[in-house]
DNA sequence: GCAATCGTTCCAAGAAAGTCGAACTGTAAT
DNA sequence: ATTACAGTTCGACTTTCTTGGAACGATTGC
């Protein structure tokens, strides 16, 4: 076989609703991840959780399930592990200035 | 006496922290809420709530009183009225381009 | 194959938010 | 004063979100 991997859903662009991104981006722990991925580019998961403090594993999958379907940023299988990375060009053309002005502040 | 009006609580502009911001208007009531703001400018209670779809006086009073809360607008006594205004020029303040991508997307 | 690793999904419990009727407060008009 | 009016607050209910342990699936290394 070749790569079998374990795709997780995404949202296209243009399903992508400003209220849910404002939601997902609500969290200060996800809003700190997110402000990781603008900085630091594509992470692992492992990477990601390393940024803050700690907390289960199951809490964190369960904000990047939240960041993921609001179409903040995408998850991919790597190997054995997963990377993730913000989908900026896509939210820029979506939401022109918002994930600056969310960044920067 | 004078105006012994009802004032309610604003928090000050380096209070206003920017999850709460979002949280508020991640709500579609009031982000439609917002961009009525941002387009009329000042209105009162009544006007605001007849630009959305009807609903109850007490639920609409409690989105004011998040997004109030949230430092996103003032709500201020204006004789047996109330008028709402967005606090435009401190939000522009505090968090650069937010407010302009908000209501412009 | 077998074990270890990475991360998601499942499930249940607690916390927070939304909704709306009813009661309440303050202002204006008569 | 009395009445009407504009909105907020209170209280109860329902729904959604958060959190974290345990189980599961997929991949790599031995």
């Amino acid at each position: 076989m070749t790569t079998t991997a374990r795709e997780l859903p995404h949202p296209e662009l243009v399903e992508v609703e400003l209220p849910a991104v404002l939601f997902a981006l609500s969290d200060p722990a996800r809003l700190d991840l997110i402000r990781e991925l603008a900085a630091h580019g594509t992470l692992t998961v492992a990477e990601c959780q390393a940024q803050g403090p700690d907390v289960p594993k199951s809490t964190f999958s369960h904000h990047l399930k939240t960041l993921r379907e609001a179409g903040l940023i995408r998850n991919e299988p790597a190997g054995r592990q997963r990377t993730v990375t913000l989908r900026r060009a896509e939210l820029d053309e979506r939401f022109p200035g918002l994930l600056d002005a969310v960044v920067t502040s």
